[in-house]
DNA sequence: CCGCGTTACTAACACGTGTTAAAACCATGC
DNA sequence: GCATGGTTTTAACACGTGTTAGTAACGCGG
């Protein structure tokens, strides 16, 4: 009727006239085990004919070994900013395990209150290693499997926990943002930060502003900085706060595409024309970065990089190599559109 | 030194004082098997004392089934488009999966050249049934699969294959659009399709607008009916074209918010205002819809709810359970915004 | 006391592979 | 002919669970 019966390893042997137990060897390749070339192709052609795959639950057992990864995604309350880059980071996470031969496991994590969530993973065996995006710092499981040594990379920084992972590097990217607009001749620039201070992110963005004014020799002047709190009508806000300032800014770094968006609205609903009146420089290059109006320069995070970091450093812990880097910031790249007022005049940038 | 030897089932039963089969029974409910009520909460007692957690491999070799789901993600030249929903699919099926505590095991085939790359999941017994996105007529592998009975469900559908699956119902989508239009006194209405007529979504969008005109005595103009490439330059394109009619549509219908981007700014261009001039309705809902000037009245895929009925309905197939509905079309929604003229006057909106 | 049905439990095998320790094979040199 | 050493191959066990067939305990009518 249905299923043919499976074919098993004792079935390629009896084909190729062997072993099971050669077969074995020939198809994992066991080192230190030397096959003669004849047998090896007659079990080779074999697996072939017959159409044989090994049986993964049957291979996990004896082996010890899943080949599997689990990718954990917390839910956090830049949601809509994560979501914009999910794809990109699955792609990354999913080429470097594809390269090894590894599974992609996915279990979101919906409610913070039940942060045991993802342990059956690991107690089931089910994976070898662990991704968690967006680690809470109240997560004493995750502490809990660091400390038995199981592997586990974090999206995003814990910081003083010395868990490894990989992260966008936020101060580099912060200064990019503020150095361009000081070297198109802005001195008085305002900081309108994606979050409250806690976050950390939130921080090292305030960080990264502060080092370039520095460096350029201007003063922080804390008049200038405006708390955004994630969405776009905390940028409204903070961008109404800050044109109350006499004088006011020529230029503002909104340190979140979202929150610019709402910035850009508000300077907008008074009249002004940016870039014209006032430059404007977000951060992270969400998808609709290109379309408001004017095309907002921005930031870009490397949403495939950072999922192939974390795979390439999570499957190096699993395969027990001496991972140097272990804390791994990476680069993020300037995107000049319209907003910043660099191609005033221009039209409509049309181009990816 | 490091992993304390694994809990088993054996050591749950020597703590219990019972056998490891008794354990098998209470822990998996076995129907049929009657058990002591006693004997049930020693059981239970002992496997939470021991922090036990069975062994994923050791029970799907012996059950043959995996309690895992494979989400297979083929590429696709509406990649913007899709990545702007995979969120919200990822999280219908997890739900799903997760409530039957099933996991779900991610897969991307890059290559369309080697379609068999999701083959090995189903060959190595990784999985009990699998959800393809992104289907190919030419994916002979999926046709084989389903001959030999293996679960499968298709994110949008293969036309005359037989294979279940779960799509938007694009007709009732379109039709949703223009009546919208003609409700609001509109009688010229112009279409831009989303894609080249072959694209079995492309087809559907058409015939709803089709309906629409049907349905309330208005005559279907070739003249009024351009073709869309997935991308805006081709809703620039389109747009540009529909203005050159005389006399020129009031309103246009754009299949794609995309496309109705590159429509909304050829439009600006030729110094129309929207919705004023002309009104514009897009489709799909893309998370930008509602930032561009003015807000685009569109349609809303349901996003979570395609991943949750393509994860219901695998998860039935799987257990066996005889499925009636298995060709599901969803519901769409309209977003009414700015673009489409109902709102003249009302100042942005500012809403989720 | 015996036979019988029901209930509660157990012994033993199956699942398909990895891997170790030992055996078979083979050529070589004495 | 035989010990030697190296190369291939094999038999046998381990991995941790599900599940069938069977047994002990028990109550009950005869």
């Amino acid at each position: 009727m249905h299923a043919q019966r499976r074919v098993t390893s004792k079935d390629v042997a009896e084909r190729a006239g062997v072993s099971r137990t050669t077969v074995s060897f020939v198809l994992n390749n066991v080192p230190g085990v030397r096959i003669s070339e004849g047998t090896r192709q007659k079990v080779l052609h074999a697996a072939r004919e017959l159409n044989y795959y090994p049986n993964a639950a049957a291979r996990s057992l004896a082996s010890r070994k899943t080949r599997r990864i689990g990718l954990v995604l917390c839910q956090s309350p830049e949601r809509i900013f994560v979501d914009a880059f999910l794809p990109g980071v699955l792609r990354g996470i999913g080429d470097m395990a594809q390269a090894q031969e590894f599974g992609v496991l996915l279990q979101s994590v919906e409610n913070v209150a039940q942060p045991d969530a993802y342990t059956h993973l690991v107690g089931e065996k089910q994976i070898d290693g662990i991704i968690l995006s967006g680690p809470r710092s109240d997560d004493g499981q995750l502490l809990a499997l660091r400390k038995e040594g199981f592997p586990v990379v974090l999206l995003g920084q814990l910081e003083g926990s010395g868990v490894p992972f990989v992260d966008v590097d936020s101060v580099g990217g912060a200064r990019l943002a503020v150095e361009h607009l000081i070297e198109h001749g802005h001195e008085r620039i305002g900081l309108i930060t994606n979050a409250p201070p806690q976050y950390t992110a939130s921080a090292q963005r305030e960080r990264g502003y502060r080092q370039a004014l520095e460096e350029h020799g201007l003063t922080y002047d804390r008049g200038l900085v405006c708390c955004g709190d994630f969405n776009e009508e905390s940028g409204w806000r903070a961008m109404s706060e800050l044109l109350e300032v006499v004088p006011p800014p020529t230029a503002v770094f909104a340190a979140s595409d979202l929150v610019a968006f709402g910035a850009m609205e508000a300077a907008k609903a008074r009249g002004l024309k940016i870039p014209h009146d006032l430059a404007l420089v977000g951060f992270d290059d969400v998808p609709l970065a290109r379309y408001v109006d004017p095309p907002l320069t921005t930031i870009r995070l490397p949403a495939y990089e950072l999922g192939a970091g974390a795979g390439r450093m999570l499957l190096g812990l699993i395969k027990g190599e001496e991972v140097k880097d272990t804390q791994l910031f990476l680069e993020t790249e300037l995107v000049v559109r319209d907003s910043c007022g660099i191609h005033e005049g221009a039209t409509l940038e049309r181009s990816v």
